[in-house]
This record gives structure tokens, C-alpha cells and sequence, in this order.
DNA sequence: TGGCTATTTGAGACTAAGTCTCAGTTGCAG
DNA sequence: CTGCAACTGAGACTTAGTCTCAAATAGCCA
């Protein structure tokens, strides 16, 4: 069975698990999600269903990405902009993230010795810690060798903003 | 001299080597918080501003807090929340953040080490770093202690606003 | 000590991202 | 099939923040 039916069936088991209907805007949203797999946010993936004449409303989308979450089959980040991105997470593999703020690309890096020290960090401070958040920001090598240099943290949102509008 | 006069007069040469003015609205804010330093939102500021009969507009409030984050004076930071919050950041000491789930309060630390390892991840990408951006999610002792369970994940957001209402 | 002018301010319109409401539709258990 | 709880879409609403523009003011210069 290809991986985006698999994907689809474990969702649909979540939904019957929680007493929750099997829609055609849910099975078509999530195969949309599960075949391209990559960081996205709301209004793409609504442009993505109007392109492909599938009439879905922001209010289902939002809600499906709801759902998603809590099924643990979808992850919302940051990713330096001000509204949230959404990354579908195959076999529950953690990562975080390096984002480029000249041209907006993002790299995904797990590194289990970092995440080891922030447990020693949370055992140091007596805190139970449930999951955490790590965007690092800079200048990705591409930009670097095109000699782009650092901006200035203040400016860094404002242009990481820039740079996801050109990537559209 | 007292701290706080001192980064004023920090905030007051910033400005004026940007051809700014010294007003009286600046001095104002810039008063109050660097005399509280502590996370704030923007509506806080507003409101503690409105309270101290001190007439100053949300426009100014923002326009001042982007001048300080400039001036490196103050920080802008996500505390899992759906809005920024600020800090006054004295001598430039980065750090990061654990985050209560269950009461909203934070503690902050610095970690060497962890620092480092981030820097090797980025060299082993290839990737020049500018500035970062961890906050880890969890359970603080105190309200471990009164036997609160870890959220999962997707209820997190919700729970972290809710605890900060509380605060207020 | 004004006067001049570029900068700043405040009020409120506007925007972006997301949530909520409610009337009409649909999945699906019995 | 039928009934009804769950779901959807349209659009109103909210929140956080930005923008506009007319009126006010800081601070340079005579
Ligand atoms: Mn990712
Ligand atoms: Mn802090
Ligand atoms: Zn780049
Ligand atoms: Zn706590």
C-alpha cells in the first residue's frame, strides 16, 4: 500500500477512535497534506485545494489542521514568520530547524546530543519538560557564497517575511 | 547612578546618533520598563501606562518597543504564546526559556554547552547563524509537586494562555 | 528667545491570521 | 431507510499589529 493510503487510514482510525465522521474534505485534505509533504501554513494549502477545484472553506481547513494535530500525524511550527507553519511528520521523527533568512529555505537537523543537554537543562531545573521549540536563524551556504551578509536580529523577521513572499 | 537612569541615557544616545528625538512619550516608556524588567506583552505596557495616567497611544507603544529591540536594548521573544512578548535584556546576556504549561511562569538559563553544540550543528550545515529562538514546554516542580499532568502537545497553546490570563 | 521644520504623536482605519456562529448538509448507526 | 449528531460554508467577529494623516513638538539655528 503507497505511504499517503497508510497515512490516510491511520488518520481515519483516529477519527472513528474519537467518534469523529469520515468526510470527503477531511480525506481529501489529508491526502493533499500526505502526498507533498513539506512545511506549509493555511492559506496554501486552501490555494492548493481552490487550484485543484476542491471547494473547501478556511473554517474546515483550520479545523482539519486541528485534528491533524492531535492525531500526531501533523506538527505546527514557527518558522520566524508571524503566522504558523504545519509539517506532516512521518513515524513521529523530531526535528528542528535552520531557516535562512535571505532566501527563506529551511533545514531540518536532529541532533540527539542537543536534545540530551536540554533534558540535563530541565533535570538541573527540576522541570518536566513535554517538547520544545528551536528555530536557529542565519544565512544558509548558497546565500553566503552569493555574499549576502547577516542582517541584524531586529530586521531578521521582517526579511525572513520578504524572503517566503519570493519563494511563492 | 541608578541603573534605570543609566539606560535611559543609553536609549537617549541611541537615538540621538539615529537622528531621532528624545520625547517625552521614549522616556516614558523606556522608565517603565527598564525599571520592572521582567516578559511583557505590549498590552501590558499599555495598560500599566494607562494606570500611571501616562497618555500614550498603542502606535507609540509599538513604534517604541521596535526602537528598543533596534537599540538592543530589549528582546522580542515567542513564549509559546500568540503574540510577542518583551524583555530587557541588561549587558547583552542571552538565554533561553522554560515554559510552565500548567501556571505560565518562566525560567530562564544560559547554557554554554548547549550554545556550543547549536554552533556545530550549523557548521557541519554550513549554515552562519545570526540569533535563536528555544523555548521548551512543560511541567514546572511546583505544579509537578500538586500532581498536574503533562498537556499533550496540541493542547499546549491553549493551556499556556489560559495559565497566563490567570497571572494577570 | 523665538521661529522653522523634520520628526513624532494619537485617533482610528486597516490588515492578517485565525476563531466562532448558525443554518443547511451529510455520514453513518440502528 | 431514517434520524440525528457531526460537519460544513459563509461570513461575522477577534486579536495583534500596522498604517495614515492631521495636529503637536523637539531641537537646531538666527
Ligand atoms: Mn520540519
Ligand atoms: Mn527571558
Ligand atoms: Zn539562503
Ligand atoms: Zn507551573
Amino acid at each position: 500500500m503507497p505511504i499517503v493510503q497508510r497515512e490516510i487510514h491511520r488518520f481515519q482510525n483516529f477519527l472513528v477512535a474519537q467518534g469523529l465522521k469520515i468526510t470527503n474534505e477531511r480525506t481529501a485534505l489529508v491526502r493533499e497534506i500526505f502526498s507533498t509533504h513539506y512545511h506549509f501554513d493555511a492559506d496554501e494549502l486552501l490555494f492548493k485545494m481552490k487550484e485543484k477545484s476542491v471547494k473547501i472553506s478556511r473554517a474546515t481547513i483550520y479545523r482539519t489542521l486541528e485534528l491533524l494535530v492531535r492525531s500526531g500525524l501533523v506538527r505546527r511550527v514557527h518558522l520566524g514568520e508571524d503566522h504558523y507553519h504545519y509539517e506532516y511528520v512521518s513515524g513521529n521523527s523530531h526535528h528542528d530547524h535552520l531557516i535562512c533568512t535571505t532566501c527563506g529555505s529551511v533545514i531540518e537537523f536532529h541532533d540527539p546530543s542537543l536534545e540530551a543537554r536540554q533534558l540535563e537543562i530541565c533535570e538541573r531545573k527540576k522541570f518536566t519538560p513535554t517538547f520544545h521549540n528551536l528555530q536557529i536563524l542565519g544565512i544558509c551556504d548558497a546565500c553566503r557564497r552569493k555574499g549576502e551578509q547577516p542582517a541584524s536580529p531586529d530586521r531578521v523577521q521582517m526579511i525572513t517575511e520578504d524572503a517566503m513572499q519570493l519563494r511563492k
